[in-house]
DNA sequence: CTGAAAGCGCTTACAG
DNA sequence: CTGAAAGCGCTTACAG
């Protein structure tokens, strides 16, 4: 099948293909009348632009990038980033822009693929997950000039624009619950350490800690995989004075730490109480269902999609925006620590 | 900063565009010194060829499309698609193509993206997820004559190729090895019933049943998502003669189920067998770690990934590929039923 | 082996 | 309000 162009269009309503170009993009230049009549003509031999040559012209390739830079295996089975993804999809599809998905190994060939999409004008923008501290891609992008929206915060992320939640008072709330159930030795299973988020959430834990007096905090890092999730539970709950509650950076983390507790033959919320970050279906899933931090991440993802459209089309740079904080949702997991417990520490 | 073009490249070097060009394909036209120094001035001032530029001469967008038609919940929580996707980017980055992705709400919008795209010349060709028995998207795309590499089958996708893998034969696995470990009432929680994959186990399911002569074997249709998973599992457990052992059509729900018979005081495995196909990590998150039937599925997209480049690249059309068949892995899910159950049935 | 030129299908000033 | 034309940055026959 022969696709039509903006040629036989143009042919068939007896106007030049200037009067196309103007009647299917809205601009002034045509009666209503004949852009009607073109629009008709367009929908009916199922005419759509040429991105290739729309892009060429008009220097936007009506695309955005984004890079996953995480081993095949943790992207699977974190629900976050298919989340985030069909938020930005729903935000995207409604401009009709497409979004190019590509996963990397590491942050170098992230940076390597930044370089050629903007040499090759195949995105018109990027979205940049998984901020770090210090980050690197930051500073590339900016010499680029390539428009981008950092997925994370706060932090300096100089002339780009970024989306983010305050984490630090998510896991304010959530230390305090615990605390009020009574517990007073909490622990922490953190995410992969040079995240910034990871960074924030382990500055705020340690600080709620220090507040509430409670001098056992303890804080390890992992890769979020469930093994490393198992392997820290176990490690914490062999210790000679066990924590009676433990915040895990993600939901699988969580999961894998349910299974040990039950493993090693402690009860969960009686002897252990277990609470997840990012919430999601995952945690529904188990039983005892998990207590767990969250909040919408599609709706996160459409954020970020909308300011990095803004920054594309508007030209002015968007100043960033804080999101939603996640809040708390008590389930099954968490409980008053085992009697006698309550006290010590 | 301003992109270099092929003429900055042209200019530097003192040869033409034409010359930059051939050099920069591999083709014949240009000396291999020239070439040499042709590369090295365009990897040193950072060129990379306009994918729009080269789309529009060379009538290859050098991207793969890939729309996925499910509601974003059971996007984010199966870790299929995700590792799906790594497989296919794997292959894909290799060659420096792109992956354009779309989530869409049902067939009738995936269709009219294919359209879309076919008339944008947005990609050069598409990996189809999700068949479906007499599948609405398969007829479309040949009569665009949009290169299309079908995943999932034996089916007749025409003059689609496809990639696809024995699922009967691993259900019969599977039912087997429950029935000689003593199940005589084996129930399976399917997926969605339109998909094609869905059939051929239900069809398969039906068929062993018989041959082994295990007359009450029942089958119940869902959405993978976990509610259902925990709905089906309820119900069978409620029933008068309630199933011994349980098959379920992917991870999550096997997962939701399990906590349906720790809720309702089954010991698993010794008062139900539990197993999900579709391995993942999930399977092993839980406790007991599930028996599950699963294969490579990385190295599936991969494989759906090279035949879709070799029907775009060779020209001709490649003949579809039968993949590895999935193979149950025994974790602590399965074990033999309750004394007393063995002979029933 | 190399250079000059046409052409891909749009968009967008520029004249009428 | 409309038409003719240049130009985006490549690729690829076509001459030399």
């Amino acid at each position: 099948m022969k696709r039509p162009t903006i040629a036989d269009v143009a042919r068939r309503a007896g106007v030049s293909k200037g009067a196309v170009s103007y009647a299917l993009n809205g601009q002034p230049g045509v009666s209503e009348a004949t852009r009607q009549r073109i629009l008709a003509i367009a929908a009916e031999i199922g005419f759509s632009p040429s991105s290739a040559a729309r892009a060429l012209s008009g220097a936007t390739a009506r695309a955005i990038g984004l890079i996953l830079a995480r081993p095949a295996q943790t992207l699977g089975i974190e629900p976050f980033f298919m989340e985030l993804i069909s938020g930005v999809e729903a935000e995207l599809s409604a401009r009709s822009y497409a979004l190019t998905l590509q996963v990397v190994a590491d942050t170098s060939a992230e940076i390597a693929v930044y370089r050629r999409w903007w040499g090759e004008r195949r995105v018109d923008g990027v979205l940049v997950c998984d901020l770090r501290v210090a980050d690197q891609r930051v500073p590339v992008l900016e010499e680029l000039g390539l428009p981008a929206v950092v997925i994370g915060g706060p932090a300096d992320t100089g002339r780009l624009a970024s989306v983010w939640s305050n984490d630090a008072a998510a896991l304010d709330e959530t230390v305090e619950y615990l605390y009020a159930l009574g517990h007073r030795r909490i622990a922490r299973v953190g995410g992969l350490p040079d995240l910034l988020h990871t960074a924030i959430r382990t500055r705020a834990f340690t600080e709620v800690c220090q507040r509430l007096g409670l001098a056992e905090s303890i804080v390890t890092s992992s890769d979020y995989t469930g093994e490393e999730g198992a392997r820290a539970t176990r490690r914490l709950l062999s210790s000679r004075l066990r924590p009676t509650a433990v915040i895990y950076d993600n939901d699988v983390m969580a999961i894998a730490g349910l299974s040990v507790a039950q493993e090693m033959g402690l009860a969960v919320p009686a002897d252990l109480s277990i609470v997840a970050w990012d919430d999601s279906p995952l945690c529904r899933l188990v039983h005892p269902p998990l207590t767990a931090v969250g909040r919408d991440i599609p709706a996160y993802g459409g954020h970020a999609a909308r300011q990095l459209l803004q920054a594309i089309e508007g030209g002015a740079a968007p100043t960033g925006l804080q999101d939603e904080t996640a809040h708390l949702t008590p389930r099954g997991s968490t409980g008053p620590p085992p009697a006698g417990e309550q006290r010590s520490g």
